[in-house]
DNA sequence: TGCTGAGCTTAAGATTTCCCGATGCTCGAT
DNA sequence: ATCGAGCATCGGGAAATCTTAAGCTCAGCA
């Protein structure tokens, strides 16, 4: 197995022309060089030198090893500026997951703003939902994610994870204009205990949220669709197929469509999260981390 | 500066997810994998795991320098694996240095028998004059060279080189079909002292050649025209514009010139070798040097 | 022809590095 | 609560490496 120090050392012979020469660049004494360039080719089982009194000269298979050298010693210094840069923002990269509705109004603009001051900084980004951006997180997949969590679930396990908030979204529940509560302005959840509803298509999230907000009312909602995306669920209650609770920073104004307020239950909310891992302190995964706290704070 | 085992310990870290695999897959033992990676975070200046007291991850700077490091063993793997087949014609290559009529019907089909030996041998020709060919060989910026050498001349110094013979050209008067012996077939150079000359512009070679020839036979040439090509010559020659003395591999028949023998001075002649390092018993150079010996055979 | 100096190698000893086995630690799993 | 996997550290011995010194060879030169 070849050794990179004494690639160096061959290359340094290619450039200079002697033993002596590419001992000197390398800072080592002409003996070093020429027991180590001896072991060099008792790695690579071949004459690479040849050697008169006075000089030395590539050999055949010298040559062929040199051109295969000098672009893994570049690489190699490469490889150390890169590790080095890796130190500061720009050198860095980063890879960000988040939920999609978070990524319009929060985790791209955050990523934008860091690519502005920071446009060396490699950034990748993954539309994660939580369940699967934490353990991404923890196994190291990616470096950041931004979760969000509705208010009375069990948070995720956080163990050797960094998670910080960011901004708690109150839950809003959207119905058709036509709805005799449309004009109201503020509601109670039981008023809709005989609405047809609007809910999640998996167990996690939306759907769960919305079941349990309902039996926290007192009944038990009568699903009428199930939709992930919440633009497809302001299209649906558009459509009068039901009512929906929806985070307040999902809505999008539309015709056909009215946003009330919830008093009771109180507090029905879904709060987001950014988590890093405990030990990652890079200075990219800390700008951004930084960056979307100060735009979240825009949001709040 | 960054060791290339340490490195390899770095990526089998990363594909094995452990350093025990690590050790595992380099054939060492975890305590010298863990050492080895420590004083690799020194070298590199930077935390490349985030340790736990049961496993090991990679950190943002360790990803960012496996990504480097990955090319650097896989070009290390070649490296090793040229250098092997180098010992082998066919992963090597030769550099060929032939002086320009040579390469007609010597050189040039010699290499390309070889090609079809060798079809992954990589061959380079540079057309070169012996008085440049040679140094280039001894100086090793070329491995194997084609040189001429007109009889009388002092041999080029072979210290450190390995001529061989390749054959012996004969040398013949070319003269226009207008000239007064050209129904002869064997003339003596010294009928051709009042004759218009064409000899060379250089020095060296084929001028030196011509005037020596015409002294050996007792006159001084009558230069009327210079030319270093020999087709160039035969044209000024059917043109009339006087008669000169070339290596007869380099006639080509044409109308109007007649090629004549010429008995004095006797043995005339230039001789062509193959010239290689001393020291340089590479396959591919060999093989090379064999094929031009087979082909000079079949042409003289 | 013999001297001289440059450049390479070898030799010997000292120093550094490296590796292994043992030990202890932490944490997940049973 | 115990066990085991995986990592770090420690200590000693082995191996590699470096340095200095000496020897060798050859080109250049008087």
């Amino acid at each position: 197995m070849l050794d990179s120090y004494r690639l160096r050392l061959l290359v340094a012979v290619a450039d200079t022309g002697s033993i002596a020469g590419a001992a000197a660049a390398l800072g080592c004494s002409p003996a070093a060089a020429s027991q180590q360039l001896a072991v060099l080719e008792r790695e690579a089982e071949a004459q690479l030198l040849e050697r008169s009194a006075r000089s030395v000269r590539l050999s055949s298979a010298g040559r062929i090893l040199v051109d295969h050298a000098r672009p893994i010693v570049a690489g190699l210094d490469r490889a150390g500026r890169a590790v080095a840069a890796a130190g500061t923002v720009d050198g860095g990269r980063i890879r960000v997951a988040s939920f999609a509705t978070a990524s319009r109004r929060l985790v791209a603009p955050a990523m934008a703003s860091l690519r502005r001051r920071h446009p060396q900084l490699d950034q990748t980004f993954t539309e994660l939902e939580p369940e699967d951006a934490v353990p991404a997180v923890r196994e190291g997949r990616v470096d950041l994610a931004v979760t969000h969590q509705y208010a009375g679930f069990p948070a995720p396990d956080a163990r050797g994870l960094h998670p910080e908030h960011l901004l708690t979204d109150p839950l809003s529940l959207v119905v058709p204009v036509s709805d005799p509560h449309a004009g109201d302005g503020q509601v109670r959840l039981e008023d809709f205990a005989a609405a047809g509803w609007i809910s999640g298509r998996s167990t996690q999230g939306f759907q769960a949220m919305t079941e349990m907000a309902a039996r926290l009312a007192g009944f038990e909602p009568r699903i009428t669709s199930r939709a992930d995306s919440y633009g497809v669920v302001l299209n649906l209650v558009g459509a009068g197929l039901g009512v929906a609770l929806v985070p307040r920073s999902t809505f999008v104004a539309r015709p056909g469509i009215v946003l009330l307020n919830v008093t009771t239950p109180a507090r029905l909310a879904r709060t987001v999260h950014v988590v890093t891992r405990d030990s990652d302190h890079s200075p990219a995964v800390r700008a951004l981390r930084d960056a979307l706290i100060k735009k979240a704070a825009t949001l709040r």
